[in-house]
DNA sequence: GGAATGGTTCGATTAAGCTCGAACTATGAA
DNA sequence: TTCATAGTTCGAGCTTAATCGAACCATTCC
């Protein structure tokens, strides 16, 4: 009768909406504290303490602790992705279509997804790493072709650097709001991080939206094509 | 506050033990019955009535009507992809790392995944698809190549049938065993309908498990490329 | 028509768990 | 040391909802 993981356990970690939101603000990719997640959540520190200690027990969060603070961040590229399944599911089977509102549209236009690009952007720059052959599936895993590291070189990130990390380099992430897939794992934050160091765009404070700049729209449009 | 879809209302419904359990059940693809669910959830039939009208209700599974029996299926493609991903988050960040029986082995070689072959084999063969240069990536979705067309009718499959559907010809999902993609959406659902009927493998009747004969699994790696 | 089977609705019970007030620990600043 | 801030633990109160017995529709078979 039990095959396969326990998916109850973890679904009804989610199911909370106190919890859920902690969660989704997390998928911002920024560590928040206990209060901050409080805040969000919309609940007493006290409350949100007990949530955060069963979010991490149950090893969808992980806690770091700096000084008299205690950040928050998610587990793993794992949960993001589950989250975005989730989203996908509510966004397609829920029942009432929530108006879409103008931070909707620019929610599906750029966001962040757990410290890599989503949405149109994200999943414009994906189909760019393929059409161009950058990225290669060898055994079913994305992995960067020559021609590939060395666009990837020339943008401006260190490759020696994210080798070292145990993290996977390539991986792919399914978009609840564009149905396709973008590009996650270490390599998808660099981009990422990369482009708001060139400013490029920035992220939006409190909401997960990606702001591009006006020279930053074209300037991603010079590299990985224009919007169709 | 809130941003996207509202992912804890449907993450509340999988996080009971017992719809869980018959979401899990309803994976194999196969519908199934009220009382078949209840048996599978352990739970009286009055209660999975009242499960099984909730999930209709969060538009998780659909019903059909047959006679004086009514069968339940997930509600697409969507919904398997949500708990693939719940379970890859259990089976990865699950505190007990449960012993893996026999029957956790067969499982992680070749299972049924709402419909289409996950596993092992499941990501060979989508791998074989992506090396032979049957897939394309095109706008980030993936679509058919000339060639792969061509394999796709020798291999004995209505392809005009298939596309006449509304449903995705092919989408790919990721694997909790292998962590890596194989191929879901009406193509894939109908490779392993083909392959069944070729008597190279058949569904294990109350698990999820695909069970290879011996010739089907040899056909298989000269088809799609022997294990490595 | 009657009997049997599959499924649903209703009500009461029970258990789980979310929530916050209050008191407590730990770190940092004055 | 003293105070303030961040976070946790404890103990109620309260809501939600899972569960099943019993009675009730619907369909099919005899």
């Amino acid at each position: 009768m039990k095959e396969g993981p326990d998916i109850a356990r973890i679904a009804a970690l989610i199911g909370d909406p106190a919890r859920a939101n902690m969660l989704t603000a997390l998928m911002s990719g920024k560590a928040l504290t206990a209060a901050e997640l409080a805040m969000e959540a919309g609940v007493t520190p006290q409350t949100a303490s007990t949530h955060l200690a069963r979010l991490d027990e149950g090893g969808l969060i992980r806690p770091r602790k700096q000084g008299r603070h205690k950040y928050f961040s998610l587990a793993g590229d794992e949960v993001a992705h589950a989250l975005e399944a989730l989203m996908g599911v509510a966004a397609g089977a829920g029942h009432l279509r929530t108006r879409t509102g103008p931070r909707d549209r620019a929610l599906r236009k750029a966001r962040v997804c757990y410290n890599h690009l989503a949405g149109d952007m994200g999943t414009r720059m994906f189909d760019a790493f393929g059409a161009k052959a950058w990225l290669a599936r060898r055994a079913g895993a994305l992995s960067l072709s020559p021609d590939g590291e060395a666009f990837v070189r020339a943008f401006g990130i260190d490759l020696a650097a994210l080798r070292a990390r145990r993290a996977p380099l390539c991986l792919e992430c399914l978009d609840w709001s564009e149905r396709r897939s973008h590009l996650a794992g270490a390599l998808g934050r660099a981009m990422l991080g990369r482009m708001e160091d060139l400013k490029w765009a920035r992220r939006d404070g409190e909401t997960r939206v990606v702001r591009f700049t006006r020279q930053g729209e074209r300037a991603f449009d010079a590299t990985f094509g224009a919007a169709p």
